[in-house]
DNA sequence: CTGTGTGCAAACATTTTGCAAGCAG
DNA sequence: CTGCTTGCAAAATGTTTGCACACAG
Protein backbone atom coordinates (compact mmCIF):
# COMPACT_ATOMS: atom_id res chain seq x y z
CA UNK A 1 0.00 0.00 0.00
CA UNK A 2 1.08 3.15 -1.10
CA UNK A 3 1.80 5.63 2.10
CA UNK A 4 -0.61 8.34 2.78
CA UNK A 5 1.67 10.93 2.52
CA UNK A 6 2.13 11.25 -1.11
CA UNK A 7 -1.31 10.94 -2.01
CA UNK A 8 -2.44 13.98 -4.25
CA UNK A 9 -5.91 15.02 -2.71
CA UNK A 10 -7.49 13.05 -5.48
CA UNK A 11 -6.15 9.59 -3.78
CA UNK A 12 -6.70 10.42 -0.81
CA UNK A 13 -10.23 11.19 -1.57
CA UNK A 14 -10.23 7.97 -3.27
CA UNK A 15 -9.15 6.05 -0.15
CA UNK A 16 -11.58 7.78 1.99
CA UNK A 17 -14.71 6.74 -0.27
CA UNK A 18 -13.02 3.44 -0.47
CA UNK A 19 -13.04 2.90 3.44
CA UNK A 20 -16.87 4.74 3.42
CA UNK A 21 -17.90 2.00 0.85
CA UNK A 22 -16.37 -1.09 2.67
CA UNK A 23 -17.97 0.19 6.04
CA UNK A 24 -21.33 0.55 4.19
CA UNK A 25 -21.22 4.67 5.01
CA UNK A 26 -21.96 7.24 2.75
CA UNK A 27 -19.43 9.92 0.82
CA UNK A 28 -21.48 13.36 2.29
CA UNK A 29 -20.90 16.94 0.75
CA UNK A 30 -19.81 17.43 4.53
CA UNK A 31 -17.51 14.58 4.89
CA UNK A 32 -15.74 15.97 2.11
CA UNK A 33 -15.36 19.69 2.75
CA UNK A 34 -13.59 18.33 6.28
CA UNK A 35 -11.38 16.18 4.31
CA UNK A 36 -10.84 18.59 2.06
CA UNK A 37 -10.13 21.02 4.72
CA UNK A 38 -7.34 19.27 6.64
CA UNK A 39 -6.00 18.18 3.37
CA UNK A 40 -5.50 22.08 2.38
CA UNK A 41 -4.35 23.02 5.66
CA UNK A 42 -1.27 21.14 6.96
CA UNK A 43 -2.11 22.63 10.50
CA UNK A 44 -3.19 21.10 13.93
CA UNK A 45 -6.78 21.28 14.39
CA UNK A 46 -8.50 21.71 17.54
CA UNK A 47 -12.13 20.00 16.37
CA UNK A 48 -13.63 23.85 16.93
CA UNK A 49 -10.84 25.24 14.42
CA UNK A 50 -11.55 23.14 11.83
CA UNK A 51 -15.33 23.37 12.48
CA UNK A 52 -15.09 27.39 12.20
CA UNK A 53 -12.82 26.83 9.04
CA UNK A 54 -15.24 24.62 7.46
CA UNK A 55 -18.01 26.89 8.21
CA UNK A 56 -15.99 29.68 6.65
CA UNK A 57 -15.01 28.31 3.60
CA UNK A 58 -18.76 26.04 2.27
CA UNK A 59 -21.09 28.19 4.59
CA UNK A 60 -23.88 26.39 2.22
CA UNK A 61 -23.47 23.23 3.50
CA UNK A 62 -24.26 24.49 7.30
CA UNK A 63 -21.83 21.95 8.61
CA UNK A 64 -22.39 21.46 12.51
CA UNK A 65 -19.48 20.90 14.64
CA UNK A 66 -21.35 17.16 15.55
CA UNK A 67 -20.48 15.95 12.09
CA UNK A 68 -16.57 17.61 12.35
CA UNK A 69 -16.22 15.31 15.39
CA UNK A 70 -17.83 12.45 13.96
CA UNK A 71 -15.72 12.42 10.79
CA UNK A 72 -12.38 13.20 12.90
CA UNK A 73 -13.32 10.29 14.56
CA UNK A 74 -14.00 8.01 11.48
CA UNK A 75 -11.28 9.55 9.94
CA UNK A 76 -8.73 8.54 12.96
CA UNK A 77 -10.69 4.86 13.55
CA UNK A 78 -9.22 4.37 9.94
CA UNK A 79 -6.00 5.78 10.50
CA UNK A 80 -6.43 8.62 8.04
CA UNK A 81 -5.85 11.43 11.12
CA UNK A 82 -4.31 11.23 14.04
CA UNK A 83 -4.92 13.44 17.38
CA UNK A 84 -2.70 14.73 20.02
CA UNK A 85 -3.72 15.22 23.75
CA UNK A 86 -3.76 18.34 25.78
CA UNK A 87 -4.41 17.82 29.18
CA UNK A 88 -8.05 18.56 29.98
CA UNK A 89 -8.01 21.03 26.97
CA UNK A 90 -9.19 18.66 24.46
CA UNK A 91 -7.38 17.07 21.27
CA UNK A 92 -5.69 18.28 17.81
CA UNK A 93 -5.81 16.59 15.09
CA UNK A 94 -3.60 16.15 11.75
CA UNK A 95 -4.63 14.36 8.76
CA UNK A 96 -2.64 10.93 8.86
CA UNK A 97 -0.83 11.46 5.59
CA UNK A 98 2.69 12.06 7.22
CA UNK A 99 5.28 9.18 8.02
CA UNK A 100 5.03 8.72 11.39
CA UNK A 101 6.76 11.70 13.80
CA UNK A 102 6.53 13.06 17.02
CA UNK A 103 5.82 17.12 18.15
CA UNK A 104 7.34 19.44 20.18
CA UNK A 105 5.57 22.72 21.14
CA UNK A 106 6.36 25.78 22.22
CA UNK A 107 4.87 26.95 25.42
CA UNK A 108 4.96 30.47 24.91
CA UNK A 109 3.23 30.66 21.30
CA UNK A 110 1.83 27.24 20.56
CA UNK A 111 3.50 26.22 17.46
CA UNK A 112 4.14 22.49 16.74
CA UNK A 113 7.45 21.45 15.05
CA UNK A 114 6.84 17.60 13.81
CA UNK A 115 10.35 15.66 14.50
CA UNK A 116 11.00 12.35 13.68
CA UNK A 117 14.15 10.29 15.30
CA UNK A 118 14.12 6.65 14.48
CA UNK A 119 17.05 6.08 17.57
CA UNK A 120 14.29 7.23 19.71
CA UNK A 121 11.97 5.01 18.36
CA UNK A 122 14.51 2.25 18.42
CA UNK A 123 15.18 2.33 22.19
CA UNK A 124 11.55 2.67 22.99
CA UNK A 125 11.23 -0.66 21.62
CA UNK A 126 13.50 -1.90 23.66
CA UNK A 127 12.38 -0.38 26.46
CA UNK A 128 9.09 -2.37 25.79
CA UNK A 129 10.60 -5.57 25.59
CA UNK A 130 12.59 -5.37 28.50
CA UNK A 131 9.38 -4.79 30.48
CA UNK A 132 7.58 -7.80 28.57
CA UNK A 133 5.29 -4.73 26.69
CA UNK A 134 4.19 -5.30 22.89
CA UNK A 135 3.90 -1.86 21.64
CA UNK A 136 1.13 -0.56 19.76
CA UNK A 137 1.70 2.97 19.71
CA UNK A 138 3.59 5.97 21.77
CA UNK A 139 2.81 9.92 22.56
CA UNK A 140 5.94 11.78 22.82
CA UNK A 141 5.44 15.42 23.27
CA UNK A 142 8.56 17.72 23.79
CA UNK A 143 7.58 21.38 25.64
CA UNK A 144 9.86 24.59 25.33
CA UNK A 145 10.30 28.24 24.37
CA UNK A 146 11.31 28.43 19.92
CA UNK A 147 13.80 30.48 19.01
CA UNK A 148 11.42 32.98 18.60
CA UNK A 149 9.88 33.35 21.18
CA UNK A 150 13.13 33.38 23.31
CA UNK A 151 14.43 36.36 20.95
CA UNK A 152 11.21 38.65 22.04
CA UNK A 153 12.37 38.75 25.74
CA UNK B 1 17.86 20.72 47.86
CA UNK B 2 17.29 16.87 49.09
CA UNK B 3 15.54 15.53 46.49
CA UNK B 4 11.39 14.50 46.51
CA UNK B 5 12.01 11.02 46.44
CA UNK B 6 14.05 9.81 49.46
CA UNK B 7 11.83 12.07 51.58
CA UNK B 8 10.14 10.45 54.28
CA UNK B 9 6.45 11.82 55.19
CA UNK B 10 7.06 13.71 58.13
CA UNK B 11 9.80 15.63 55.66
CA UNK B 12 7.16 15.29 52.41
CA UNK B 13 4.66 16.96 55.09
CA UNK B 14 7.86 19.42 56.23
CA UNK B 15 8.25 20.74 52.80
CA UNK B 16 4.62 20.71 52.05
CA UNK B 17 4.26 23.25 55.03
CA UNK B 18 6.64 25.39 53.99
CA UNK B 19 5.43 26.15 50.34
CA UNK B 20 1.84 26.86 51.96
CA UNK B 21 4.01 29.05 54.56
CA UNK B 22 5.64 30.91 51.99
CA UNK B 23 2.23 31.88 49.87
CA UNK B 24 0.30 32.61 52.40
CA UNK B 25 -1.76 29.75 52.38
CA UNK B 26 -2.95 27.84 55.20
CA UNK B 27 -2.75 23.97 56.66
CA UNK B 28 -5.49 22.51 56.79
CA UNK B 29 -6.85 18.63 57.41
CA UNK B 30 -8.13 18.34 53.95
CA UNK B 31 -5.24 19.00 52.65
CA UNK B 32 -3.35 16.97 54.98
CA UNK B 33 -5.66 13.80 54.23
CA UNK B 34 -4.74 14.38 50.48
CA UNK B 35 -1.12 14.41 50.36
CA UNK B 36 -1.31 11.41 52.92
CA UNK B 37 -3.05 9.53 51.06
CA UNK B 38 -1.27 10.04 47.38
CA UNK B 39 2.31 9.45 50.20
CA UNK B 40 0.49 6.09 51.19
CA UNK B 41 -0.45 5.01 47.98
CA UNK B 42 2.03 4.99 45.30
CA UNK B 43 -0.40 4.50 42.37
CA UNK B 44 -1.72 7.14 39.87
CA UNK B 45 -4.66 8.51 40.99
CA UNK B 46 -7.51 10.10 38.86
CA UNK B 47 -8.85 13.33 40.60
CA UNK B 48 -12.23 11.49 41.22
CA UNK B 49 -10.48 8.25 42.49
CA UNK B 50 -8.62 10.08 45.09
CA UNK B 51 -11.43 11.72 45.84
CA UNK B 52 -13.32 8.54 47.18
CA UNK B 53 -10.57 7.63 48.32
CA UNK B 54 -9.75 10.12 51.01
CA UNK B 55 -13.63 10.50 51.72
CA UNK B 56 -13.06 6.36 52.56
CA UNK B 57 -10.05 7.34 54.78
CA UNK B 58 -10.65 9.96 56.84
CA UNK B 59 -15.11 10.30 56.19
CA UNK B 60 -14.57 13.03 59.18
CA UNK B 61 -13.19 15.71 56.80
CA UNK B 62 -15.82 15.61 54.43
CA UNK B 63 -13.59 16.54 51.46
CA UNK B 64 -15.73 18.00 48.48
CA UNK B 65 -14.47 16.86 45.16
CA UNK B 66 -13.56 20.71 44.53
CA UNK B 67 -11.12 20.82 47.33
CA UNK B 68 -9.10 17.50 45.23
CA UNK B 69 -8.74 19.52 42.78
CA UNK B 70 -7.60 22.53 43.96
CA UNK B 71 -5.21 20.29 46.07
CA UNK B 72 -3.73 18.56 43.55
CA UNK B 73 -3.42 21.99 41.18
CA UNK B 74 -1.70 23.19 44.44
CA UNK B 75 0.69 20.48 44.67
CA UNK B 76 1.69 20.43 40.78
CA UNK B 77 2.29 23.93 40.46
CA UNK B 78 4.56 23.69 43.47
CA UNK B 79 6.35 20.29 41.93
CA UNK B 80 5.15 17.88 44.18
CA UNK B 81 2.68 15.90 42.07
CA UNK B 82 2.91 15.57 38.44
CA UNK B 83 -0.18 14.39 35.92
CA UNK B 84 -0.55 12.53 33.19
CA UNK B 85 -2.98 13.22 30.09
CA UNK B 86 -4.90 10.94 28.92
CA UNK B 87 -6.81 12.26 26.00
CA UNK B 88 -10.02 13.12 26.40
CA UNK B 89 -10.45 11.08 29.55
CA UNK B 90 -8.88 13.50 32.13
CA UNK B 91 -5.72 13.27 34.10
CA UNK B 92 -4.24 11.12 36.70
CA UNK B 93 -1.76 12.36 39.04
CA UNK B 94 1.38 10.92 41.07
CA UNK B 95 3.13 12.36 44.12
CA UNK B 96 6.20 13.97 42.95
CA UNK B 97 8.37 11.62 45.02
CA UNK B 98 10.16 10.43 42.38
CA UNK B 99 12.99 10.68 40.08
CA UNK B 100 12.20 11.84 36.53
CA UNK B 101 10.61 8.75 34.22
CA UNK B 102 8.16 8.06 31.85
CA UNK B 103 5.24 5.35 31.49
CA UNK B 104 4.26 2.85 29.41
CA UNK B 105 0.28 1.68 29.64
CA UNK B 106 -1.11 -1.33 29.01
CA UNK B 107 -4.34 -0.77 26.92
CA UNK B 108 -5.84 -3.91 28.20
CA UNK B 109 -5.58 -3.63 31.58
CA UNK B 110 -4.38 0.18 32.30
CA UNK B 111 -1.60 -0.93 34.10
CA UNK B 112 1.19 1.96 33.88
CA UNK B 113 4.75 1.07 34.02
CA UNK B 114 7.23 3.50 35.03
CA UNK B 115 10.79 4.06 33.26
CA UNK B 116 13.60 6.11 32.82
CA UNK B 117 16.33 5.85 30.33
CA UNK B 118 18.69 8.58 29.90
CA UNK B 119 19.73 7.73 26.20
CA UNK B 120 16.42 8.63 25.03
CA UNK B 121 16.46 11.78 27.35
CA UNK B 122 19.75 13.09 25.72
CA UNK B 123 18.72 12.59 22.43
CA UNK B 124 15.84 14.80 23.18
CA UNK B 125 17.78 17.62 23.86
CA UNK B 126 19.78 17.38 20.97
CA UNK B 127 16.54 17.43 18.58
CA UNK B 128 15.21 20.49 20.76
CA UNK B 129 18.79 22.21 20.18
CA UNK B 130 18.61 21.33 16.53
CA UNK B 131 15.15 23.00 16.10
CA UNK B 132 16.46 26.60 18.24
CA UNK B 133 13.90 24.98 21.51
CA UNK B 134 14.39 25.00 24.69
CA UNK B 135 13.43 22.33 26.11
CA UNK B 136 11.30 23.04 29.56
CA UNK B 137 9.71 19.51 29.87
CA UNK B 138 8.24 16.51 28.02
CA UNK B 139 5.74 14.02 27.87
CA UNK B 140 6.41 10.44 26.19
CA UNK B 141 4.24 7.33 26.88
CA UNK B 142 4.13 3.75 25.31
CA UNK B 143 1.35 2.04 24.56
CA UNK B 144 0.93 -1.56 24.30
CA UNK B 145 -0.58 -4.79 25.88
CA UNK B 146 1.50 -6.44 28.79
CA UNK B 147 2.68 -9.54 29.49
CA UNK B 148 -0.13 -11.05 31.55
CA UNK B 149 -2.94 -9.42 28.77
CA UNK B 150 -0.87 -11.76 25.88
CA UNK B 151 -0.92 -14.34 27.99
CA UNK B 152 -5.03 -14.39 28.64
CA UNK B 153 -5.48 -14.15 25.08
C1' DC C 1 -37.22 3.15 -0.84
C1' DT C 2 -33.91 1.93 2.86
C1' DG C 3 -30.96 3.06 6.00
C1' DT C 4 -27.14 6.16 6.93
C1' DG C 5 -26.00 11.16 7.85
C1' DT C 6 -27.21 15.54 9.56
C1' DG C 7 -28.05 19.53 12.76
C1' DC C 8 -30.03 20.67 16.86
C1' DA C 9 -30.61 20.37 21.60
C1' DA C 10 -29.78 17.85 25.43
C1' DA C 11 -26.82 14.81 27.93
C1' DC C 12 -22.27 13.75 29.61
C1' DA C 13 -17.76 13.94 31.81
C1' DT C 14 -14.32 16.59 33.73
C1' DT C 15 -12.71 20.71 35.76
C1' DT C 16 -13.34 25.51 37.40
C1' DT C 17 -15.72 29.34 39.67
C1' DG C 18 -19.04 32.16 42.70
C1' DC C 19 -20.60 32.34 47.10
C1' DA C 20 -21.66 32.24 52.02
C1' DA C 21 -20.13 30.06 55.98
C1' DG C 22 -16.01 28.02 58.54
C1' DC C 23 -11.66 27.94 60.48
C1' DA C 24 -6.33 28.69 60.62
C1' DG C 25 -3.09 31.84 62.10
C1' DC D 1 -10.20 39.30 63.76
C1' DT D 2 -8.72 38.77 58.91
C1' DG D 3 -8.82 36.55 55.00
C1' DC D 4 -7.75 32.04 53.14
C1' DT D 5 -10.41 27.59 52.62
C1' DT D 6 -14.28 24.78 52.20
C1' DG D 7 -18.43 22.48 50.15
C1' DC D 8 -22.12 23.21 47.39
C1' DA D 9 -24.26 24.40 43.32
C1' DA D 10 -23.71 26.43 39.08
C1' DA D 11 -20.88 27.44 35.16
C1' DA D 12 -17.58 26.31 31.81
C1' DT D 13 -15.28 23.12 28.62
C1' DG D 14 -15.01 19.59 25.41
C1' DT D 15 -17.32 15.71 23.50
C1' DT D 16 -21.14 12.40 22.71
C1' DT D 17 -25.96 10.99 22.06
C1' DG D 18 -31.12 10.97 20.96
C1' DC D 19 -34.16 12.36 17.68
C1' DA D 20 -36.70 13.72 13.58
C1' DC D 21 -35.84 15.07 9.12
C1' DA D 22 -32.70 14.88 4.88
C1' DC D 23 -30.44 12.57 1.46
C1' DA D 24 -27.04 8.97 -0.70
C1' DG D 25 -27.11 4.77 -2.95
Amino acid sequence: MKSIESLSYEELLDTFKSILKSNNLKFTMQREAILRTLYEHPDHFTPENLYLLVKEKYPELNTGITTVYRTLNLLEENKLATSLSFGTQGKKFELGNKPHHDHMICEVCGTIVEFEDSEIEALQQAIAKAHGFKLTDHLMQLYGICQNCRDEQ
